[in-house]
DNA sequence: CTGAAAGCGCTTACAG
DNA sequence: CTGAAAGCGCTTACAG
């Protein structure tokens, strides 16, 4: 069934029902109210490949899985996040189109898509401050949102939530609860999410009333690794009353380390992870962590980038959510 | 850049260009070679939605993505999975778009994607024996693979791994280990791959040399059913000494009961999980699983599906990949 | 072996 | 307010 079909039954051109499906004006009253009708009752759809072809436009975004970036496989892309970038997408008749960069020559592959239109904008869920990805998307001009880092490129929106305040938050607990020597066993500098930590962390230290000791490591997110510092923490000289981990996995190498010289958590020492996923509830103690927006970071994310691409007057390009702490067994008072 | 362009270029027609670039004989040696070389010095690409209109074939596979399904939403869709399959489908030419069935309202939409052809076939990541959307694809001709369950549906593909071979590896593990008092603590029985468990583990019940007593428990997947659940187990008379899990979540709630109740694991009790993901690594005791082959899978159900589109003859419409299982601290020798 | 022509299903100036 | 016509970039019988 295509739009001619609609428009013999309506007894007018296909021109009459492609502008009245489209919402242009230039239809009669009673033409429009028919050919509604008819469209409704068969359940009609344009063929988007035939309107692509003849507008250039896709209706479709392209959500770019970064594979092989170990920050991101640590990270996983949250089922939550892309279900709720879908569904929000859907909502807005939009497809959702998923594509790899495996590898720096498939970039070729992803601006192709662009150029062609086989997408009309796309969302980096995983891009860090020095991607080249964003600097070519924006090269071809496409429309582009990057979650998870507050790109400062010209024109490339973004979603974001609130990690510094977080930390901050964190901290500013840790010090209410009498810790006075505070580690940021902070994740790699590399990804911004760590970054704004580390700022939420150093500004709640400065602005503390009392005076405590305060000192940043950084780590990988693999466990082992996380270990190992770890240890070197709890081997220091003055060893930290509280440890405010990258993620709920460095978090839970932390605990393992201070089983293993016997410090009680939190009675000696509080700690605390971020990214509140399952695994916070399974550690023994269960871990105080930070729970992220995933679900309304993947519909703004969907949201901005259409209005983006629709060219509405873009209210907000960027979009800072808010966290919430979870406190567990982990950071209890002591 | 169209295909004219390159034809011009050459000296031919676009038609040529066409059966060139498409591998059709039917052009002479010399014209072939001038054209290819034309190509890959421009880079040029056939505009997708131009092939489609004409050809009436996308090259775009779909993965249904079933929101709400708690069954699902506990066992997300792997990131890892995922990302195989998109690469694998990307080296095969194929796009792949993520649609979302969040309501049994929207299971239109993507009929009408195949109907349209938006998409030449679907992946199905965790559909159940009793899934309406299998029936519904079957009924318009879509190629359909299902991941994780082994569909009767005539014609449909599917790609699943051994969890009934792990779940009586790790029976007769426990036997051998001395245990005589084994319960499976199964999640939902509506998920094919707990049914598989549930067989494997009955079979090695049953070809033991020993006797041994054995129970099967259903919960679901969320971690305070599967607590009160395990509570239940530990609290009856003749208290299990080995209990397999469904899930490494189900196993973490049993660790806790059995905290709770100062059974040590794995000396009075052994306990062991599924589905291998970073959890088992940060439980107390570190967890015995499973590990599922999380990117063959994805990438075997690519390349089924891809297989089943283009009409090659499909040596295998049904594969089974192999599992392992990971000797952690609860399931120790006793 | 190669080309001219029609067609895939839409949209959009251009007329009226 | 509405329609005829051209065009989007390909593919594919049909001729030659």
């Amino acid at each position: 069934m295509t739009i001619r079909d609609i428009a013999e039954l309506a007894g007018v051109s296909a021109a009459t029902v492609s502008r009245t499906m489209n919402g242009k004006d230039g239809v009669g009253q009673a033409t429009r109210a028919r050919i509604e009708r008819l469209v409704a009752e068969h359940q009609f759809t344009a063929d988007s490949s035939a309107q692509q072809l003849s507008t250039g436009r896709s209706r479709a975004i392209a959500v770019v899985f970064p594979l092989h970036v170990s920050a991101v496989v640590m990270h996983p892309i949250y089922p939550a996040l892309l279900g709720a970038l879908c569904d929000a997408a859907e909502g807005a008749g939009y497809d959702v189109m998923l594509l790899t960069v495996s590898s720096p020559d498939r970039i070729g592959h992803l601006i192709d898509a662009v150029l062609r239109r086989r997408v009309d904008g796309v969302v980096l869920p995983a891009a860090g401050p020095r991607d080249r990805l964003i600097h070519d998307l924006r090269a071809v001009g496409a429309p582009t949102v990057v979650i998870g880092h507050r790109s400062t490129v010209d024109g490339v929106g973004w979603v974001d939530c609130t990690h510094d305040k977080a930390a901050a938050e964190l901290t500013r607990m840790m010090i209410e609860g009498g810790r006075r020597n505070l580690t940021l066993l902070n994740g790699p500098k590399s990804v911004s999410a760590c970054r704004l930590r580390s700022a939420g962390f150093w500004a709640a230290i400065k602005e503390a009333k009392q005076r405590v000791v305060a000192t940043e490591v950084e780590t990988e997110w693999e466990a082992d690794a996380a270990l190992v510092r770890a240890r070197e923490l709890f081997a220091a000289k003055p060893r930290p009353t509280a440890v405010l981990c990258g993620s709920d996995t460095i978090a839970a190498s932390c605990l393992e380390a201070a089983r293993e010289v016997g410090l009680s958590v939190p009675g000696d020492v509080a700690v605390t992870g971020f990214d509140d996923r399952s695994l916070g509830l399974h550690t023994t103690p269960t871990l105080t962590s930070v729970q992220m927006p995933l679900r309304e970071t993947g519909e703004a994310a969907a949201q901005l980038l259409i209005a983006m691409i629709e060219g509405d007057p873009p209210k907000r390009r960027h979009v800072v959510l808010p966290t919430r702490v979870v406190v567990r067994e982990s950071a209890a008072l002591p």
